[in-house]
RNA sequence: GCUGGAAUGGCGGAAUUGGCAGACGCCACAGACUUAAAAUCUGUUGACCUAUGGGUCGUGCGGGUUCGAGCCCCGCUUCCAGCACCA
C-alpha cells in the first residue's frame, strides 16, 4: 500500500475514544437473549494523586478478556465506579478546608478522564460512586437488614487513641506505636462500637470456597483467616471452687499439662482479687498489657512475660494433680476461652515459657527430646505417661480423651474459628451514616426504610471531637430527632460506616444502577449473577473479599440475591514496583506517572507494555525503556501496511505461523499469560519482516488478535485498509487445526543425555519403530561407533536419547 | 516466630509442567543508510577453553531419584509479601 500516514497515537487515540463514547460502544445490552459475561475489577479509591500505573495493569487485563468475549458473541457487562468514602479524602479536607464532597468530585473527574484516555471498554452509563446518596441509601438499607436479623450489635472495643491529637486512629495511622500525624503516644481506649456478626457465617464462608474457582493462594489465605480448628473445651477446677474452662486443639496431651495461663483480661482475676495474695502485681501486669498495642503484643521473638497467681491453683481433671496458674499476655481474651492449659513438652510457646520460668516439662507423646525442644508432631507420635491413653497414636488418643471428657462431664468437643466479628463503627465524618436512632424508652431503633437515605449533613468542621465522638456529634440539630417507634425525643447514631461497607455490594448495583425501588431487580440479578471473573489485589483477599462474600451470602439467605456466592472466579495481579525494585511511594520518589508515559508513547503502547512486562501474577519493576520497546513494536505493526499486498488469503508458507499464533494468543489470554501472547505476536511480525510481505488476509488476523491489547491502532489500521466493520464488531479468529499439522519435525539427538546433533524425523514415527529407524541413520551410527546400546528413549516431537 | 510466594544472562523475563535452558523485549556492540547524528533496517550478544570441527561449565547452595531435573524428593541460604503468639 502507498500513502500510509504517520502513526500518531496522540491524534488517533482520542478520536477513537470519542467515537466509542458517542456510540456507547461498550454499553451492556438490555436484552437477555445472548449469553452473559460479567468481568469485574476492584473499583478504585479516587485518591488525590490520580491514577497509579498499578491500576491499568488489572484494568487492561480484564479489558482484554471483556473485548475478547464481545467478539465471541457474549453480552458483556464491564463496569466502573468509585469507592470514594474514606480517610485520606477526609484528612485532605481537614488540612485544606475543602469539603470532602468537593475533593471527591474533583478526584473522580480526574480519574474518569485518565481512565478514558486509556481506552478501557467500560460501560460508563453504569458508573457509580459509593458517596452518592442514591447509592448509600442501599448500603444503609442492607445494614438495617443485618440489624434486624440480629447480626449487628454494640460492644465495648478498644480503639487506637492518640493522646495528643485526642482522636481515634485507624491501624494504618499508627506507625510503630506512635500517631502518624503528630508522633504522639497511642494508647488503647475502650469505646462502644457497632459490630457485625460475621462469625455466624464462618462455616458458610468456609464451605462456599469449595464451590468457586479462586486461585489457590486466595483460597488458602481465606481459609487461614477463617481459621477453623477442631479441639475440645475442658474444665479445670480451681482451688477457689470455680471452673476454669480452656480450649485446646490437643486434648490428647492433657496429662502433660503442667501449668495454666489466663489472659490478663480474664474476669476470674477480678472476681477473686481477695484470694490472690499478689493481686497488686497482677493488676500492674494487666495495666502494662493494656497499654501495649496489638503490634507490640504480638511482636516478633518477644520475650515471654508473665506473673504467677499466688493463692490460687488449678486441678488437672484427669489426674487430680495440682498445678500453678499464671497470667500472660500471649494468651488473648478474644480467642477461645481466654485461658489455656500449658503443655510445654508439645507446644513451642508453652515450652519457651516453661523454660524461662523453670516450670516442669512432662513428655506425653514419645518421639522427640522434650528437654531440648517441644515435640509437636501429630503423625507418628505414641502416647506415654498418660494413663489410659498410653500406647495410642495421637489421633486415636484425641478421640478417646474427648469420649472420656464428655462421659464424665469434664468437657466436650469444640470447633473454634480464628475469625473475629467485624468492627463496623468509625468516629469519622466521611462515611455512610449508620441509620439508627437511640431512644431512652425503645433502645436502638432503625430509621424506617422509606426515610432512607439518612443523608450526611453539612458540617463546618470535619475534625473529630475531643472526646472521641464522630464530628457528627456536634451537629445537635441533626442528632436530636424523634423516635420512629414511640415519637419521643431520641438521638441519631453519629458513627459512620467503614469504607468496606460500600465496597461489599457494589457489584450488585452495577447490574441495575438506576433502580430507585430496589438495590437491583431480581430479574436483572438472575441474568447477570454471579460475577464471572473478578480480578484484584492480594491485599484485599482477607478483608474486602471476605466481607463482600459475607454480605452476599446474607442477602442470599434473606432471599434478595439468587446465588450463594458473588464471584465465580477470582484472580490476582502482582504489584508494579519502581525502577529500583521497591514499592512505589512518594517518599521514595520512584513513582511513575501514567499521564507522562501516555503522552510519550500513547495509550496502546502503555497498555501493551503493562501486559508484556512480565508474569501477570507477579510483582515487577517498571522500565520506561521496556515501554519504549513496546512502542517500537506498534510502529513495526503500523509499517506492515507498506508491505501489504492485495491477497485475501493466508499464504502457504505463513499458514503454520499464523494459525499457531491464533491458538497461542487465544489460549494465553484466557490463562492471563499476556506476556507470552504478546511475545508470539512479536515473533509473527518479525516473520513478516523477514519475508518482506504480508497479505490483507494475514493483516486482518494480526490486528484482530492484537485489538484487545491495543484497541486504537488496530481500529485505525482496519479503517485505513478498508477491511470493513470495526474490529469490535467482528468475530474472534478461529484456528485452522489442519494448518498446524507438520509432516516432519526437528528433534534433538542425545547421547547419554547430552545433545550431540539435530535430526529431521517424520511426525508419523512412533515409539515402536523408533529404535530401528534411528540406528539405521548414518549420523547416529557415527556417534554410536559400535559401542553397546543400553537403552534408547524416544520422545516424539522432542528428542531421542541413546544410552551407551 | 508463623503463613504464602520467589531465586534462571548485563536487565525484565520464556521454557508445551520431567525432554534441545535463555523465546520475546530491554541494554550493549557491529554493519547498512546519512555530510553527521537521531530514527530505521540487518546482524552479534550466558561464561570459559579452542586445533575454528567443536569442547567444558551453567537455572541461589548441598545431597538424592531418573536415560534425562530450572521443574520431583530431602536438607539449607537469601529476598519479597501478609500476619491476629490462635493454644
Amino acid at each position: 500500500m502507498k500513502n500510509i500516514p504517520v502513526y500518531d497515537p496522540q491524534q488517533i487515540e482520542p478520536r477513537w475514544q470519542a467515537y466509542w463514547e458517542k456510540n456507547h460502544s461498550f454499553a451492556a445490552e438490555k436484552s437477555h437473549e445472548k449469553p452473559k459475561f460479567y468481568p469485574l475489577i476492584e473499583f478504585p479509591y479516587p485518591s488525590g494523586a490520580g491514577l497509579h500505573v498499578g491500576h491499568p495493569r488489572s484494568n487492561t487485563a480484564m479489558d482484554i478478556i471483556a473485548r475478547k468475549r464481545r467478539m465471541e458473541g457474549y453480552n458483556v457487562l464491564f463496569p466502573i465506579g468509585y469507592d470514594a468514602f474514606g480517610l485520606p479524602t477526609e484528612n485532605f479536607a481537614i488540612k485544606n478546608h475543602i469539603h470532602p464532597a468537593k475533593v471527591t468530585h474533583d478526584n473522580i473527574a480526574r480519574f474518569r478522564s485518565q481512565l478514558k484516555r486509556l481506552g478501557f471498554s467500560f460501560d460508563y452509563d453504569r458508573e457509580i460512586s459509593t458517596t452518592d446518596e442514591k447509592y448509600y441509601k442501599w448500603t444503609q438499607w442492607i445494614f438495617l437488614k443485618l440489624f434486624k436479623a440480629g447480626l449487628a450489635y454494640k460492644q465495648e472495643m478498644p480503639i487506637n487513641w492518640c493522646t495528643s491529637c485526642k482522636v481515634g486512629l485507624a491501624n494504618e495511622e499508627v506507625v510503630g506505636g506512635k500517631c502518624e500525624r503528630c508522633g504522639g503516644e497511642v494508647i488503647r481506649k475502650v469505646k462502644s462500637q457497632w459490630m457485625l456478626r460475621i462469625t455466624a457465617y464462618a462455616q458458610k464462608l468456609l464451605d462456599g470456597l469449595d464451590t468457586v474457582d479462586f486461585i489457590e493462594r486466595v483460597k488458602v489465605q481465606q481459609r487461614n483467616w477463617i481459621g477453623r480448628s477442631e479441639g475440645a473445651e475442658v474444665d479445670f477446677t480451681l482451688t477457689t471452687g470455680d471452673k476454669l474452662r480452656i480450649f485446646t486443639t490437643r486434648p490428647d496431651t492433657l496429662f502433660g499439662a503442667t501449668y495454666m495461663v489466663m489472659s490478663p483480661e480474664h474476669p476470674l482475676l477480678e472476681k477473686h482479687k481477695d484470694l490472690i495474695t499478689n493481686y497488686d502485681e497482677i493488676a500492674a501486669y494487666r495495666a502494662e498489657a493494656a497499654r501495649k498495642s496489638d503490634f507490640e503484643r504480638t511482636e516478633l521473638n518477644k520475650n515471654k512475660t508473665g506473673v504467677q497467681i499466688q493463692g490460687i491453683r488449678a486441678i488437672n481433671p484427669v489426674n487430680g494433680r495440682e498445678i500453678p496458674v499464671w497470667v500472660s499476655d500471649y494468651v488473648l481474651m478474644g480467642y477461645g476461652t481466654g485461658a489455656i492449659m500449658a503443655v510445654p513438652a508439645h507446644d513451642e510457646r508453652d515450652w519457651e515459657f516453661a523454660r524461662k520460668f523453670d516450670l516442669p516439662i512432662i513428655e506425653v507423646v514419645a518421639g522427640g527430646n522434650v528437654q531440648e525442644a517441644a515435640y509437636t508432631d501429630i503423625q507418628d507420635g505414641m502416647m506415654v505417661n498418660s494413663d489410659f491413653l498410653n500406647g495410642l497414636k495421637v489421633a486415636d488418643a484425641k478421640k478417646r480423651i474427648i469420649e472420656f471428657l464428655t462421659e464424665k462431664g469434664l468437657g466436650e468437643k469444640k470447633v473454634n474459628f480464628k475469625l473475629r466479628d467485624w468492627v463496623f463503627s468509625r468516629q469519622r465524618y466521611w462515611g455512610e451514616p449508620i441509620p439508627l436512632v437511640h431512644c431512652d424508652k425503645c433502645g436502638w431503633v432503625p430509621v424506617p426504610e422509606d426515610q432512607l437515605p439518612v443523608k450526611l449533613p453539612d458540617v463546618e468542621s470535619y475534625e473529630p471531637t475531643d472526646n472521641g465522638e464522630s464530628p457528627l456529634a456536634k451537629m445537635t440539630d441533626w442528632v436530636n430527632t424523634t423516635c420512629p417507634c414511640c415519637g419521643g425525643p431520641a438521638q441519631r447514631e453519629t458513627d459512620t460506616m467503614p469504607q468496606w461497607a460500600g465496597s461489599s455490594w457494589y457489584f450488585l448495583r452495577y447490574i441495575d444502577p438506576h433502580n430507585d425501588k430496589e438495590f437491583a431487580s431480581m430479574d436483572e440479578l438472575k441474568y447477570w449473577l454471579p460475577v464471572d471473573w473478578y480480578n484484584g489485589g492480594m491485599e484485599h483477599t482477607t478483608l474486602h473479599l471476605l466481607y463482600s462474600r459475607f454480605w452476599h451470602r446474607f442477602l442470599y439467605d434473606q432471599g434478595y440475591v439468587p446465588t450463594m456466592e458473588p464471584y465465580k472466579k477470582r484472580t490476582s495481579h502482582g504489584m508494579i514496583l519502581g525502577t529500583d525494585g521497591e514499592k512505589m511511594s512518594k517518599s521514595r520518589g520512584n513513582v511513575i506517572n501514567p499521564d507522562e508515559i501516555v503522552a510519550e508513547i500513547g495509550a496502546d503502547a502503555f497498555r501493551l507494555y503493562e501486559m508484556f512486562m512480565g508474569a501477570f501474577d507477579q510483582e515487577i519493576p517498571w522500565s520506561t525503556e521496556g515501554a519504549r520497546g513496546c512502542r517500537r513494536f506498534l510502529d513495526r505493526v503500523w509499517k506492515l501496511m507498506e508491505m501489504m499486498d492485495d491477497s485475501e488469503a493466508i499464504s502457504k508458507d505463513m499458514a503454520y505461523d499464523v494459525n499457531f499464533t491464533i491458538k497461542k494468543v487465544s489460549d494465553d489470554y484466557e490463562k492471563m499469560k499476556y506476556n507470552t501472547a504478546i511475545a508470539q505476536m512479536m515473533t509473527l511480525v518479525n516473520a513478516f519482516y523477514a519475508k518482506g510481505r504480508i497479505t490483507r488476509g494475514e493483516m486482518k488476523v494480526l490486528i484482530q488478535l492484537l485489538n484487545p491489547v491495543a484497541p486504537h491502532i488496530t481500529e485505525e489500521i482496519n479503517q485505513i485498509c478498508e477491511f470493513g466493520p470495526e474490529l469490535i464488531h467482528k468475530p474472534w479468529p478461529k484456528c485452522d487445526e489442519k494448518a498446524l499439522v507438520k509432516e516432519s519435525v526437528e528433534i534433538a539427538l542425545q547421547i547419554n543425555g547430552k545433545v550431540r546433533g539435530k535430526l529431521e524425523v517424520p511426525t508419523s514415527l512412533t515409539r515402536e519403530g523408533a529404535q530401528e529407524y534411528f540406528l539405521a541413520l548414518e549420523d547416529v551410527q557415527k556417534l554410536v561407533a559400535g559401542r553397546e546400546i543400553r537403552k534408547l528413549v524416544y520422545v516424539p516431537g522432542r528428542l531421542v536419547n541413546i544410552v551407551l
